[in-house]
DNA sequence: GATAGGGGTTCCAGTCACCGTAAGGTCAAG
DNA sequence: CTTGACCTTACGGTGACTGGAACCCCTATC
């Protein structure tokens, strides 16, 4: 299979593939004329990194998890703990965005929004 | 004022302020030694930075809300359209993090964590 | 055989908002 | 006079790609 083969079935840009590769986290063959080509392994590989991202699990997190997955005798102690990391970072995360969403709601409902210079963002950011 | 004190009363790295400088935030003024020299009004703007980036406003955004601040002129409208835009952007991005932490508070809760290679999570990462 | 098109390839630069490090100049204190 | 804390610039790296240029390959059509 081609590269845009691959990104038909993967949903993930070529660019992005080539990008994996580059990063080592496939090594798909080449054909005679220089093309990659893509085995059913790798494309399933090649998902199992989407999905992976999608979850927000960074490209390293993503490496270990590829690695664990192929190794037979893991633990799932070890992929947990990666999930729960992970998990935790986004709960994190979450608050932040929930404590800056909170701040800046308020502020927007109490500026007029008209054509006055008057607006209590500003008054807000200007003097905390 | 040289930058160190200013990083002080800013609670922005001398390194951040450097850089507001090189993208044309702030234009301190050169001492005969070639040190930064710092006004008042550069240390509130920078103030005024520190805080917008809090809230997680992009330069760019940081960049309009400075001018805006400075032009006398202004419509508040002008002002709570782009604080508007950003907590929408916000949102999405809360939105987005709450269903990546219910897909992977599911998966971590359902993994037995222990010695066994048997793992709901990468038995999802690998089949969807 | 020439050409057009839709693949594919590499490499370089850019994104965003900085941070780390190196090599060196400046200043006040002991 | 030296020490050490401060300042300067400049270059490189971060994460996870994306865009673009310049070029090669393959098939189909005229």
């Amino acid at each position: 299979m081609n590269i845009g083969d691959v990104a038909k079935r993967t949903s993930l840009p070529p660019k992005t593939i080539r990008y994996y590769e580059e990063i080592g986290l496939i090594r798909p063959h080449r054909a005679a004329n220089g093309y990659r080509h893509f085995e059913e392994t790798d494309v399933h590989k090649l998902a199992f990194l989407g999905r992976a991202r999608a979850l927000g699990f960074s490209i390293e997190d993503c490496r270990t998890l590829l690695a664990l997955y192929e190794d037979d005798a893991r633990a799932s102690a070890d992929v947990k703990r990666v999930a729960q990391d992970h998990l935790d970072a986004i709960e994190d995360k979450i608050a932040q965005l929930r404590s800056m969403r909170d701040t800046l709601s308020h502020l927007v409902r109490e500026c007029a929004g008209d054509n006055r210079p008057d607006c209590p963002i500003l008054k807000d950011l200007a003097k905390g």
